[in-house]
DNA sequence: ATAGCATGGTTGATATATCAACTACATTTG
DNA sequence: CAAATGTAGTTGATATATCAACCATGCTAT
């Protein structure tokens, strides 16, 4: 029985990472709030942070598919978080906003959100993070321009 | 205009990451393989590495939901990549074997899936990747043990 | 001005994630 | 042994990811 190396499983454990951090995401704000996802809310708090984003910028920040932002933002459209309006500069745009009962959703949240990322990263020092960061950042751009 | 710390963002950049790592692995599959995502690829691969498994074992070793090991399975069957069995020690358990086809597919795709990893991985010292490594883990405890 | 191209968004198809309900079988326990 | 309980796998519902086709609108170039 000999132990493999990070190299060969690191991709293995990111994705445990990533899909421990959205269970506890969900489970917490499944305590606060009904039938919200992790996704939905995070695209309320970006649109809240930057109002009257177009679908495409959106996506963008959340880094999602154009179409997946299509659907995540009919539900939320469906819920009343937020409304849809063509941008009359350009009509094949539209402009996302909140509604109140999105603005107040988010306040319940808030803290969630921040409960989130506090339990996720408890006991990592700064440097860590730093350090952290800097190899994802890598790993991204590996992944994004083709080899040589 | 003020830059973010990495604690507000390092788990969009985690996400970020991997999307964009399975995006280079299903590019680099679909050239060698028609109609094989990579969660089918990477269940054939640990199939072959640890045979007879069950269901079950297979799930937890991938990470996955039973619900969605039992429907990746269903196509690697579908497309006679794989034998389901019952096991007779435990007729509630199957058995998973690799058809011939499968194996061979698993040849032609050895290739791209060490090309995937050191791709994405490329520039990473030993002990970078263990450092990075050391950090994912921390994240998983903190996800998965309940907070105090 | 119009033809061609580009862009924002929608929709359909298929794969996966997650939860809950369910079936079939197995194990435990009284 | 029968009843209760537990486990492996399936299935349905819903959300998301991805790709491709498509529509409507806007832009560019001749």
């Amino acid at each position: 029985m000999h132990r493999e190396t990070p190299a060969q499983t690191v991709l293995y454990t990111l994705e445990k990472a990533i899909k421990g951090y959205r269970r506890l995401c969900q489970q917490n704000i499944d305590q606060v709030m009904d039938n919200l996802t992790v996704d939905q809310g995070l695209a309320l708090m970006v649109l809240s942070k930057h109002p009257a984003l177009s679908q495409q910028e959106l996506a963008e920040l959340v880094f999602k598919d154009k179409a997946s932002i299509t659907r995540i933002i009919e539900l939320l459209v469906q819920k009343s978080l937020l409304a849809r309006a063509e941008r009359s500069t350009d009509r094949r745009k539209s402009v996302l906003r909140l509604t109140d009962r999105g603005r107040q959703t988010l306040v319940q949240l808030s803290a969630t959100i921040q409960l989130n990322q506090q339990t996720a990263l408890q006991g990592l020092s700064e440097d860590e993070l730093t350090q952290f960061d800097v190899t994802l950042r890598k790993i991204i751009a590996n992944c994004t321009s083709p080899r040589p």
